[in-house]
DNA sequence: AGCACGCCGACT
DNA sequence: GTCGGCGTGCTC
C-alpha cells in the first residue's frame, strides 16, 4: 500500500529505463511457454541469486516462482513487472537442479514450471491467497446491489476482510468471481494479494529446573520443605529422575510419567521452579551417525566390485547384471560406503513398490542417520526438512523412489538405479513425464558423478548401450550363499493323461507340491498372467469368439461383476446370451484367469486361506499394502495373482511358485512380450527359496518346444537373453534418443491410420524419422496434450510448421467428433541429428 | 494453474 | 431467446 513509488514522481530517474536495470528470467510453477521475465527494483539488486525464490504477480495472482537467470537486456515487446520479494537469503536449489530442470524441461517437452513443481516441496510453493478488504467510504447504502453482492457487502462490513475461500461459502462457489469483481467495480472493497509462507519448523515444549536449584543444598531445601500440593511434589521428582536418565525432558513425557495434568504443571511453572522453553526440533527420526558394515562379500561380490570401481575410471555408467539373489545389494552397501566417506553424496533409487521396509531398516542398520528414506508417503513439511538436509549435504545417502533425483544435491557422487529395467521409473501421467533412469544418466553428468544400474534382468536399452560399450558392464552370475537356487521343474502337460489339455489347471505335481507347503506351515504363490475368470468365450456351435467393437481383441468374463470385458480399452459388455453369428445360446468358456484359478484353490484346498492379488483386485493404493502384510504376516496361504505378485518382497515363507499356464506368456510374435514373459519368469522363480532352504519352481506348459521354454529347461537363462538381444539391435528402440509417442485414435482403423501417416509425414519433414504403429490404449485427453506440447516446442515460424500445424488441427478435429476410437500410435525422433 | 472469451446444445 | 458446458488462448 505504501510502496516506494508513491515517494518518487514516476519518471523520475532519467535512467530508470536505462540499461543499467536488472532483469530476471524466473520459473513458476505453471506449465507456460516459456519463462517470463520480471524486472528487479533497485533496493532488491543486491539481495537476488540465481537459485532464490522471489515473489512475483502473474495476471492478478501471486506466485513464487525461482530465479533462472539475471541478466540486462531489457524485453522489446513488453514492459517488464517487478518482482515484489526475495523470499530467501540462500538459493533453495544449486546450479545443477536447474540445469537438470532445463535438460529434463527440454528432453521431455514439458515447461521448467512442471518440472519445478515436480521437484520443489508443496510447502515451498507458495502460493497467495485473495483477500477482500473492506472500504470505508464506501458507507452504508447497499441499495445498487444485487443479492449475492448483497450478502457479501453484509458479511465484508461486519468481518472487514473476507478470504476467497469465505465468499465461496457465503455463495454457492460457482459465480464468485463475477461478484467479486462487480464489488471492486462499485467500490464496496478492494482486493489485496497475500503470500504465505506454509512451512512450519515443529517445536516442542522442554521444560528445565529453574537454575537456582542446581545448587544441591537449594534442592534438597525445595523437596524437604514441601507443605501441601503432593501432586506437585509428585511432578518435580518425576522431573529429576526423566533428567537424570534421558538428560532432555519433553513436556508431554514429563506429563505423561508422572501421571499428571498441564494445570499442576503450569503451577510449578508459575512458582518459578521449573521453566517451559519451546525448542524447534526434528521431524526426521534422527539415527546415530555411523556407518558400521558388518558382513563380508563373497569372492564373486568382491571380483564384481572391483570391477564396478575400474568401470568408473572410464565410464560415466556401469551396468551390473547380476542374477536374482546373488547380492547386488552388499555391493551398494560397500559402494556406498566408499562413496559417502569421500565426503560424497549418494542417492540409492529404487522402483516405489519395492521401498519396503525391510530393505529400509537394512540400509539404516549400515549407515544410521547417514542415510534418509523419500518416498510419496512423506508430508509436506517433512519434505521440506528433508530437501534443506540434502541441500546442506548433511544427509549423505538418499534411499527413495524416482522422485528422490529432483531433491537438491550439492555434491552426489554415485547415482544407483536399482531394478533399472522397471517401467515404473518412467513417470506418466502429469508431466514431467520423465524416465527417472535416463536423467539420472544425465543428472550424474552435470556432477561428473557415477552411475549404476542394477537389474537381473536389465532392460534393452541399457543393455543395448552396454554393449555399444556406452555402459560399462558388470556380470554377476553366482548366487549368494548356498543352497539358495531355486529348483525349476517344468510339468508337461502333454504327458498328461485324457484328452482336453486346456482343461487342466493343476497338474498332479502342483497340486502335490502345494498340500505339501501347506503341511509344512509355507506359502505358496500361483502366477497367471490373466485376469478375469476365462480369457474368452467361444460358441459351441459354430465357433464364434465375442470380441470388442472398438479393438478387435477377445472380451474376457468377469465372473465377480458378471461382465464381459476388453482389457486393451477397458470397456464392459452384458454377458452374451446369445450368439451373433448363428444365433444359438451355447458359449462355453476358455482357458482359466486369476479369477477362477483363486475359486478352484479355495475349493480344492478348503482349509486353506487363499487371495488374489490384480487389477481387479487392487483398487486403492492401500489394497496392495494391506495385502502384501497379510502375506507377510502368514495370514493368507495361497497368493494367486498377475505380475503383481513379482512385484513386491521377499517373502520368507514361500516355498512354492507355481506358474499356471506358461504357454500363455510366450506365445507373442512381438518379442518385447517375449521379453517380457522371460523377465516375469526369472523374477517369479526368484522369489521361492531366498531364505537357507531352497524352494521350488513349478512351470506348466503345455507347449515344450517353444524355445524360451527349451531355454528355461536348460537353466541356460542367460544366454536365451543374450540370444534374443542380439536379434533385436535393428529394432528402432535403442537408436533414437529421444521419443515421444501420439496416439491417433478414430473409430475407423483405417482413418485412425491415415491421420497417423499424415501426421507422421509432417513429422518427417520437421524433426526427423517415426514410426507408427498399433498403441498401447491411451486416454484421449492425454493424446491432446502430446499433440499440444508438440505444437508448442516446434519452432513457429516455420513454413513447414504451418502446414504441419494445419494438419495436425484438421486430425485433431476429425477425432474429436467421434467418441471411440480405434488407435496407432507414432513414435518420433525429435533429435534431428 | 486460473481466468476470459467464444462457440453450440438444453431449457426457465 | 439465454444459461452454461467445454475448447482455446494468454499470462512477463
Amino acid at each position: 500500500m505504501n510502496s516506494p513509488a508513491n515517494t518518487l514522481p514516476l519518471h523520475s530517474a532519467p535512467d530508470s529505463n536505462g540499461k543499467d536495470r536488472l532483469f530476471a528470467e524466473i520459473i513458476i510453477p505453471l506449465a507456460l511457454p516459456q519463462n517470463y521475465t520480471w524486472g528487479i527494483p533497485g533496493h532488491l539488486q543486491q539481495t537476488v541469486k540465481i537459485g532464490c525464490r522471489v515473489e512475483v504477480q502473474l495476471r492478478n495472482k501471486k506466485y513464487s516462482g525461482i530465479i533462472k537467470r539475471l541478466h540486462k537486456d531489457k524485453p522489446v515487446a513488453f514492459e517488464p513487472r517487478e518482482i515484489g520479494n526475495v523470499l530467501d537469503d540462500e538459493p533453495l536449489v544449486h546450479q545443477q537442479q536447474l540445469d537438470l530442470w532445463h535438460w529434463i524441461a527440454d528432453y521431455y517437452m514439458c515447461s521448467e514450471g512442471e518440472v519445478m513443481n515436480a521437484a520443489v516441496p508443496s510447502n515451498l510453493k507458495l502460493s497467495g491467497e485473495s483477500i477482500l478488504q473492506w472500504n470505508d467510504e464506501f458507507g452504508s447504502d447497499f441499495s445498487m446491489l444485487t443479492d449475492d453482492e448483497y450478502l457479501v457487502a453484509e458479511a465484508l462490513e461486519i468481518k472487514k476482510e473476507l478470504r476467497l475461500s469465505e465468499v465461496q461459502q457465503i455463495l454457492d462457489a460457482s459465480h464468485v468471481y463475477t461478484v467479486v469483481k462487480k464489488l471492486i467495480d462499485k467500490k464496496v472493497c478492494y482486493i489485496w494479494e497475500e503470500l504465505k509462507e506454509k512451512f512450519k519448523p515443529k517445536t516442542e515444549t522442554y521444560i528445565i529446573l529453574n537454575p537456582v536449584y542446581h545448587n544441591e543444598e537449594k534442592l534438597a531445601d525445595l523437596l524437604n520443605n514441601w507443605a501441601k500440593a503432593p501432586r506437585q511434589l509428585e511432578l518435580v521428582l518425576a522431573y529429576l529422575h526423566i533428567a537424570q536418565t534421558e538428560g532432555e525432558v519433553i513436556q508431554s513425557a514429563l506429563l505423561k510419567k508422572a501421571n499428571a495434568t498441564a494445570a499442576q504443571l503450569k503451577g510449578l511453572i508459575e512458582k518459578n521452579i521449573l521453566v517451559a522453553q519451546k525448542k524447534t526440533v526434528n521431524r526426521l527420526q534422527s539415527l546415530p551417525v555411523k556407518i558400521m558394515l558388518d558382513f563380508d562379500l563373497s569372492e564373486a561380490q568382491l571380483i564384481a566390485l572391483k570391477q564396478v570401481n575400474e568401470s568408473f575410471g572410464s565410464k560415466q555408467v556401469c551396468l551390473l547384471n547380476g542374477v536374482t539373489s546373488s547380492g547386488k545389494t552388499q555391493i551398494y552397501i560397500n559402494l556406498i560406503e566408499q562413496f559417502i566417506s569421500r565426503g560424497q553424496q549418494v542417492l540409492y533409487m529404487l522402483p516405489e513398490i519395492a521401498l519396503t521396509a525391510q530393505i529400509i531398516r537394512r540400509l539404516q542398520k549400515h549407515f544410521g542417520g547417514n542415510i534418509a528414506v523419500y518416498h510419496s508417503k512423506f508430508n509436506p513439511n517433512e519434505r521440506v526438512e528433508l530437501w534443506n538436509k540434502v541441500k546442506s549435504g548433511e544427509i549423505k545417502a538418499v534411499l527413495g523412489a524416482r522422485s528422490a533425483l529432483l531433491l537438491p544435491f550439492s555434491n552426489i557422487g554415485l547415482i544407483i538405479v536399482d531394478e533399472e529395467h522397471d517401467t515404473s521409473y518412467k513417470q506418466q501421467e502429469p508431466a514431467p513425464r520423465y524416465h527417472a533412469r535416463d536423467a539420472a544418466v544425465y543428472c550424474a553428468s552435470l556432477f561428473k558423478a557415477k552411475v549404476l544400474l542394477g537389474s537381473a534382468t536389465p532392460s534393452v536399452e541399457s543393455y543395448h548401450n552396454a554393449s555399444l560399450g556406452k555402459y560399462a558392464l558388470v556380470e554377476l552370475n553366482e548366487r549368494f550363499g548356498e543352497g539358495k537356487l531355486p529348483e525349476t521343474a517344468i510339468v508337461d502337460l502333454k504327458q498328461m493323461p485324457g484328452k482336453d489339455k486346456s482343461k487342466v489347471m493343476l497338474t498332479p505335481a502342483l497340486t502335490e507340491g502345494i498340500d505339501r507347503s501347506l503341511q509344512q506351515k509355507k506359502q505358496v504363490i500361483l502366477f497367471q498372467n490373466r485376469r478375469g475368470y476365462a480369457p474368452y468365450m467361444v460358441c459351441n456351435v459354430c465357433g464364434w469368439i465375442p470380441q470388442c467393437k472398438y479393438c478387435d481383441v477377445t472380451l474376457t468374463y468377469h465372473k465377480a461383476k458378471n461382465k464381459l470385458a476388453c482389457h486393451y480399452c477397458g470397456t464392459t459388455y452384458p454377458v452374451l446370451q446369445t450368439c451373433a453369428a448363428c444365433g444359438s445360446h451355447n458359449f462355453i468358456q476358455k482357458n482359466f484367469g486369476t479369477e477362477k484359478i483363486e475359486e478352484t484353490i479355495a475349493e480344492t484346498f478348503p482349509h486353506a486361506r487363499v487371495a488374489r492379488m490384480d487389477y481387479d483386485s487392487i483398487k486403492g493404493k492401500n489394497d496392495h499394502d494391506n495385502l502384501i502384510k497379510l502375506f507377510e504376516q502368514q495370514r493368507v496361504d495361497i497368493l494367486v495373482g498377475t505380475q503383481m505378485v513379482v512385484k513386491g518382497l521377499d517373502f520368507e515363507h514361500v516355498n512354492l511358485v507355481g506358474i499356471i499356464d506358461a504357454d500363455a506368456m510366450l506365445n507373442f510374435t512381438d518379442f518385447r512380450v517375449n521379453e517380457r514373459a522371460f523377465q516375469l519368469m526369472e523374477q517369479v522363480s526368484g522369489r521361492a527359496g531366498r531364505k537357507d532352504e531352497s524352494g521350488k519352481v513349478l512351470i506348466q506348459v503345455s507347449n515344450t518346444t517353444h524355445p524360451v521354454l527349451q531355454f528355461v529347461k536348460h537353466h541356460d537363462y542367460k544366454s536365451l537373453y543374450h540370444f534374443e538381444i542380439v536379434n533385436r539391435k535393428n529394432f528402432f528402440y535403442p537408436p533414437f534418443s529421444r521419443l515421444i509417442h501420439i496416439t491417433i485414435r478414430h473409430k475407423e482403423l483405417h482413418i485412425a491410420e491415415e491421420a497417423a501417416n499424415l501426421l507422421a509425414h509432417s513429422l518427417q519433414q520437421t524433426v526427423g524419422n517415426f514410426i507408427t504403429g498399433p498403441a498401447e490404449p491411451a486416454v484421449g485427453k492425454i493424446r491432446n496434450q502430446y499433440l499440444r506440447e508438440l505444437l508448442i516446442k516446434l519452432p513457429k515460424d516455420s513454413l513447414v510448421i504451418q502446414e504441419c500445424k494445419m494438419q495436425l488441427q484438421q486430425q485433431m478435429m476429425i477425432i474429436q467428433t467421434e467418441k471411440r476410437y480405434r488407435s496407432v500410435d507414432i513414435i518420433c525422433d525429435v533429435d534431428p541429428i
